[in-house]
DNA sequence: TACCGG
DNA sequence: ACCGGT
């Protein structure tokens, strides 16, 4: 691997782990054991480093996103593969992260915001329009304005602190919207053919987890 | 590694 | 005091 990639994929852990501003340039080259020197031949300052990893990231991302519109039988599979997408890449990338690209590193967090409305938004969009034409899907939706209220939805109960973390987990709180969710979306079809999906209560938990 | 400047 | 950058 080049010693680029390392640099960045050894940068993204221990930030995800602890933190962009707490991980310093002598931690990281610390960490690798090289010198700073050899990390500011490759990256100009430190911005541009989460730059990096923060398109990396998001690449893998959406590699996912489109995998499952590939990967699924139909719409109504398709969209719990995509709602999973959208819980986990949401939660990994928690939100004191979130708020430190806010704050310190403006054009990364313009990154995930065009991530959003591009990628997230689209994949949303694709998945309703597919239902619709299978009849799984009510057809009284407007795709865009849904998805759209369906990200924000999301994106807000993970990022603002609604409940306490004792009083409901993350994971209830999702659960709740995304079951919210599908009933004003799913026509009778639909239900019949996602409960065909989750039945087997072993394959709920390994499918909505 | 030592050092400067923010 | 600390950390990005030289």
């Amino acid at each position: 691997m080049e010693m680029k990639e390392k640099i960045a994929e050894r940068a993204s852990e221990l930030m995800l782990q602890f933190g962009i501003r707490t991980v310093t340039m002598d931690d990281i080259s610390r960490d690798l054991g090289i010198s700073k020197k050899t990390i500011y031949q490759y990256f100009k300052d430190k911005k541009e480093l989460v730059n990096t990893i923060t398109h990396l990231h998001l690449n893998l991302e959406k590699e996912r996103f489109q995998g499952s519109a590939n990967d699924s039988e139909d719409s109504v599979q398709e969209l719990i593969l995509v709602s999973q997408c959208l819980r986990e890449s949401m939660k990994d990338m928690k939100m004191s992260l979130m708020n430190e690209l806010q704050k310190f590193y403006p054009e990364s967090w313009q990154m995930y915001e065009d991530f959003k409305q591009g990628v997230m938004l689209e994949s949303i969009t694709n998945v309703i329009i597919r239902g619709q034409k299978e009849g799984y899907f009510r057809a009284e939706v407007d795709p865009n304005i849904v998805a759209v209220m369906r990200i924000e939805q999301v994106q807000s109960f993970i990022m603002r602190n609604l409940f306490p973390r004792e009083q409901y987990s993350l994971y209830d709180v999702q659960m709740q919207l995304f079951d919210h969710f599908i009933h004003g979306l799913f026509t009778i079809e639909g239900h019949q053919l996602f409960n065909q999906y989750t039945t087997s209560k072993v394959k709920q938990n390994e499918t909505l987890n």
